[in-house]
DNA sequence: AATGAATGAGGTTTCATTCAT
DNA sequence: AATGAATGAAACCTCATTCAT
């Protein structure tokens, strides 16, 4: 049941040209077919835009939620490269957390499986990204350490705090609600971060 | 054309009793069946948790959006509720707001669908909720223009910031993911709606 | 199986008033229900337009086709009426004849369930009216005979043969394509009936 | 836009043998079982005599309506063949008229469906067929301009009426009502057709 | 006797996954 | 290895009829 690690494990035995080449075009259409539609698009619709059968879809992965997974994985890794830069830049560790956060809130606002997700849809889904997860939240806690160190934030600010407020903010993004628009709802959220919480006396 | 405040009006034919706990036994068990599977739950499951035939559900709601409609309507009211009553109260409108926010959250995170909804699936279903939606972000307006006159929140906050960072809460209430705490994600979320922006000099 | 024969057995013991009274309620509005929607009327829409219970419905007619059958009964009354009254005046048969069909073919025309019942939809409840049936059949055949005696039919005429051009002149009054028209199709019915055999040398 | 000749345009990818085998399977099946059980026969009963799942019967046509436009579409196309082979004929147009009517008789006689749906019920299925009715439509009038020119039918004579009166043919042919017969119906109707309006004096 | 709420089998359609070609 | 046709378990909803009130 457990997926084959193909993608990531550069160790095993390489595909035939032809076979990365079909790797590549299902992952390409199902990007775009999934942030389109979410998590509710069809197996069929990403073949079709691949260019392929399902068949071979289902050869390259065997469910669809190993399909999701290793889409939500790139999108860890897409943060977490984010994050890496930021931490090997020269800005103020503020600077530099307000800097990923906006730009992983723009990879988030891109992608409407991403958003189904970690906004709570299939969950699950996010928990099983293994490695990839667990890499992305260790360079977000060493970002937060240098913030806090730097008086950035507030004193008490976790990695999983950033975590909750940044699945909180693609409620925004998935809705058009009137009056609704996430880049406020990041500048609110960002403000509460930095506030001292001793000065919390709403 | 408006639906009337309560489920039954006190105008219309009152439900034969039997009705009338059919219709409780149908919300109650909607609830619980929704609480568990979500939005995607069965209507007959939630016909054989009640007891009931599928049919019966049917008497009672049309269809299967207006019976989650009516579930979401009820949750309305219920924060319009809480709302109402710190607008009454002598507390400082800062202290109110707090308290409001504490409440209604108690609310979501009481109940999977809302959850659901409010993170951005369905969220049609809210928009169509009509005059009790209407009401509930008019007592909130009215809430926000006195803790903004008291100086409690920041001076640009509008109704439609709560509804933004109180429907992102739901994602941490839905997720079980380590460290995520909705308690603490609303601590955070009061700290940004506080502070002056000017000052949000991250 | 069969249906009581309440409605035309005098012998039966007297319904009280109320009774016969919504009795005659729910006929009317059968009448008026199955005749705008047809067969596929519903039982509920009968009960409502007659301002009765379903249950009240169910206890004067025992099933939906107990219903449908009375109503067809009184169709064939009316059919047969109309073919009485011809016998008894005293027009020229083929007159009379073209009489008689012009306005059974009213009859039929404000009529959905009728039209589909002998269309062929439901057949067997037109076989089912027995003694109704077979006494509009007497008198149809007695016309034809006169008309057959004066010669204004063509001399092998059967009353089979008007039930069934009857009948399927049914088709054009439920269709609504383009050209058709019922009285048209009644005019050139009619000229066949009158013809010769022996002429139709196509 | 307009449909092809054919079920499947020479021009379009051929389905695989095994696909066009069950493409057959499932009209067969579904001109087996909709001539049993009329229009209201079920999809699952489709599928199972044709030995294969609904979701097959499905991949082939998308709703149940489509199977049915496509069993009257071919229906329609025989009409026309034999309409067309008439007007090839050297047979006198009177004739051949009356041999089309007969041969397209017999067509309706053998399919249930056909003469439900040309008797009244679903007749916006009919009218969807498009193309291939017109066709039939067209063919129609040419023949009986030229029955006309032979004065073989009345001067006034219209494919509208030549609808009409067939259609009304589809009653007897459904009804097993003693004396019911619908060659000798045709005949009637035919000699209706002969005869030329100013003598009928009825 | 009247009411109308309750019943539940059954109808069409969808889509992730399998498997013959 | 690739294809895409086939599968079939659900899912929502209807309506003639029954039966508790």
């Amino acid at each position: 049941m457990v997926p084959p690690t193909t993608t990531t494990a550069p160790t095993e035995r390489p595909l035939r040209a032809d076979a990365r080449r079909n790797h590549e075009k299902i992952l390409q259409s199902a990007r775009e077919v999934f942030a389109a539609d979410g998590i509710d698009a069809q197996m069929d619709d990403v073949a079709r835009r691949a260019g392929l059968g399902v068949g071979t879809l289902y050869r390259h992965f065997p469910t669809k939620e190993a399909l999701l997974v290793e889409l939500l994985r790139a999108k860890a890794r897409a943060f977490a490269a984010n994050t890496r830069q930021a931490l090997e830049s020269d800005a103020p560790p503020g600077d530099a957390l307000r800097a990923v956060l906006m730009a992983n809130a723009e990879l988030m606002a891109a992608d409407a499986v991403t958003r189904q997700v970690l906004a709570g849809a299939g969950r699950q889904l996010w928990a099983n990204l293994g490695a990839d997860r667990d890499e992305l939240e260790a360079l977000t806690a060493d970002l937060i350490g240098r913030a806090r160190a730097a008086g950035a934030v507030r004193s008490d600010l976790t990695s999983a705090d950033i975590g909750m407020v940044m699945c909180g903010l693609c409620s925004s993004m998935t809705s058009n609600a009137p009056g609704f628009d996430w880049r406020r709802h990041l500048e609110l959220l960002l403000a509460g971060l930095q506030a001292e919480p001793a000065s919390a006396r709403f």
